[in-house]
RNA sequence: GUCUACGUAGCUCAGUAGGUAGAGCACAUCCUUGGUAAGGAUGAGGUCAUCGGUUCAAAUCCGAUCGUAGGCUCCA
């Protein structure tokens, strides 16, 4: 007999070489279904795999994080082999799982197109069909690699080469297909039967551009067909509000070839860009930042100093006048820094803080560009607080606040955080990095923040902890940043006279919170798919006169609104009602008012309110406080 | 930077035995003055991304360049 504990810390008794599925049976028969692997003593065990001795053990579900895993990692497998079986010269790299599915790096003589992954799905149902048993087998490393080494893998002999001497090597079997995998599994190919291959791209093997070129194919599945098809109605979703399509389609910006990757905002981008840039001044300010601008242009010799030379400068622009080398700036720190250092400063001054809505150029390589998303001209919501370094924690803790307050204005109440440690193109000390990561961290735990690290992808100038907020869709976008700097004010040989009199080098923290704001309104476009809320819609209300007789009268109605600070579109155009609301609808103006003869016999209005089927009535004078009331509300 | 795909009117897209371009919407003019998602007629609009090659002939085939998308690498 053994004794297997579980989480609550109970302990049931079983034969030994029960399993954890035996376990799971003797909870409930529930469990047992949902079940799909263990965790035994620590190590991930497949749910059928028999346990010897006493043991502490928890059940993964398919409904957690690991479960989803373990289900993706085994559905990689059932498409690896499928492609086995239609291109049998396949040679395969890695097939791991990401967020939102899986993939598998495959090279194959003949290419892959999308139009290819029909025929692998029906494979890969066949093979679920058919039911094999995915067994586990320990190998030697010599036993491995003999066998890879006959199967012609040489992904996976490079790949087994570089596993230590003594490492017991596992593999997993299903059907004629054998696979080099750490596990767990599931049990047979019939758990897998709702997944869906979603695209196929090229990557290289190990992600080396020098290395070899691999086919990923990249996919999805689920334990029930209905969490299949959410998901992929989620991604259909995600298509239609893509801000790209949106833009063109509300005529918010466009970009050309005369500028890849800078935007041109357009009148109806500009209000929402204004209305970011009204809503982020009007809010730092109420915070204690004081706003400054800094030029675009900077002699040379100033990055040499920042170390922005040395360390960015393949992100640069530059370029020459009077016999002077100059560069367009890709940060705005040290501006900040020369504004900081034109007078003597007290510590009774500090905390300093600069905010500039700066706008930065950077020399994203080809490729890499995206929309809104990644763009080469960037502006960014910038701020410095220059402190003391007794001030550090407080001061983060105030930027997080902010950071706090800012993105529940949005409706972005889900958001992850990264701290990112030393990379390893970097300046100062590591006593230096060591303290100013620990301040980040101590901040984070004093707020009580949950916090993942992200070893080696800090700035080069210090750590920063990021933020990643979650739009409707689920999906996850970087936004602010927080960056401790104990750099660049050494480099800069900036000072504050403390109480004691002599001087002393501050601190500088590094913060965007809405990242940028190209990238912001591209998430908030995609978040609300084109739907603005009012506070923040470029057209809050239209108005449609049933024909040219009620012009006038919607004209007064027009006026009225607009001198209430309401954002109006008078559509007097000599077309149908029919024809103008269509369009309205389109626009996605979230109000309609149509004006006719009820309206001039009436004071109570129709309005068309988007998304409802029902029409608003209300007279003039309360539609006007309740769209007041959603702009103040901010929905 | 790199891999794959794409680039036809303002927009969405047709257009493969290679024979100098087509639709719908938008736009202009006219008729229609219309009550909650498209009224009608007429018209204008394109060096088929750019450059070069093959050919009697190129939107179509080939190459280069530029741009865009999806990846990889990078990143706000």
């Amino acid at each position: 007999m053994m004794k297997l504990t579980l989480p609550d810390g109970s302990v049931k008794e079983f034969d030994s070489g029960a399993s954890a599925y035996d376990l799971a049976k003797s909870i409930s028969p529930r469990l047992a279904k949902d079940s799909i692997a263990a965790r035994v003593n620590g190590e991930l065990y497949d749910l059928k795999r028999p346990i010897e001795t006493d043991s502490t053990v928890s059940i993964i579900t398919t409904g957690t994080e690991e479960g989803k895993d373990v289900f993706w990692h085994s559905s990689t497998h059932l498409m690896a082999q499928a492609v086995k079986r239609l291109y049998p010269e396949a040679k395969l790299g890695i097939g791991p799982t990401v967020e939102g599915g899986f993939y598998y790096d495959i090279y194959t003589d003949e290419s892959i197109s999308i139009d290819d992954l029909g025929k692998i799905e029906d494979e890969m149902r066949k093979i679920s069909k058919s039911d094999f048993q995915v067994s586990r087998s320990e190998l030697s490393k010599e036993e491995a690699l003999e066998f890879f080494k006959k199967e012609n893998e040489d992904f996976k002999v490079e790949l087994i080469n570089d596993l230590p001497e003594n490492e017991t090597i596992t593999a997993y079997t299903q059907g004629e297909f054998t696979d080099l995998c750490r596990g767990p599994h599931v049990a047979s190919t019939g758990a897998l039967r709702h997944f869906k291959l979603l695209n196929v791209a090229a990557a290289y093997w190990r992600g080396d551009e020098k290395n070899q070129s691999l086919q990923r194919i990249y996919g999805v599945s689920f334990p029930k067909k209905k969490q299949l098809d959410e998901h992929l109605f989620m991604l259909e979703e995600a298509k239609k509000r893509d801000h790209k399509k949106l833009g063109k389609q509300l005529k918010l910006f466009s970009f050309h070839a005369e500028s890849p990757a800078m935007p041109f905002w357009h009148p109806m981008g500009m209000r929402l860009l204004n209305q970011l840039i009204d809503y982020w001044k009007e809010i730092h300010f109420r915070h204690g930042y004081e706003e400054v601008r800094s030029p675009f242009i900077l002699d040379e010799s100033l990055w040499h100093r920042s170390g922005h030379w040395d360390n960015y400068k393949e992100n640069m622009y530059f370029t020459q006048f009077d016999e002077r080398e100059f560069a367009v700036k890709p940060m705005n720190c040290p501006g900040h820094c020369l504004i900081f250092d034109n007078e003597k400063h007290s510590y009774k001054e500090l905390p300093i803080k600069y905010a500039e809505l700066g706008i930065v150029h950077r020399h994203e390589r080809s490729g890499v560009t995206n929309g809104l998303f990644r763009v080469r001209h960037i502006t960014q919501d910038d701020a410095h607080v220059y402190c003391t370094p007794e001030q550090i924690e407080a001061e983060i803790v105030k930027v997080m606040d902010l950071v706090e307050e800012i993105y529940s204005n949005f409706g972005f109440n889900d958001y992850n955080i990264e701290l990112s440690t030393r990379p390893e193109k970097s300046i100062g000390s590591d006593e230096i990095w060591e303290k100013a990561e620990t301040a980040l961290a101590n901040a984070l735990n004093s707020k009580g923040m949950k916090f993942v690290i992200n070893e080696g992808d800090g700035a080069f100038y210090g750590p920063k902890i990021d933020f990643h907020i979650k739009d409707a869709l689920g999906r996850s976008w970087q936004c602010g940043t927080i960056q401790l700097d104990f750099s660049m004010p050494e480099r800069f040989d900036l000072k504050y006279v403390g109480q004691d009199g002599s001087e002393h080098t501050p601190v500088m923290i590094h913060r965007a919170i809405l990242g940028s704001l190209e990238r912001f309104i591209g998430i908030l476009i995609e978040h609300h798919g084109g739907d603005f809320p009012s506070w923040f819609a470029p057209v809050q209300v239209g108005i449609i006169p049933v024909s040219d007789k009620y012009e006038d009268f919607a004209k007064e109605v027009n006026d009225k609104l607009v001198r209430s600070g309401i954002r109006v579109k008078f559509d007097n155009r000599s077309e149908k009602v029919g024809y103008k609301i269509r369009e309205g609808e389109l626009e996605k103006i979230r109000y309609l008012l149509v004006i006719g003869e009820n309206e001039v016999n009436s004071d109570v209005f129709s309005i068309r309110v988007r998304h409802s089927k029902e029409l608003l009535k209300m007279t003039a004078e309360d539609f006007i406080s309740h769209i007041q009331q959603e702009i103040k509300n901010k929905n």
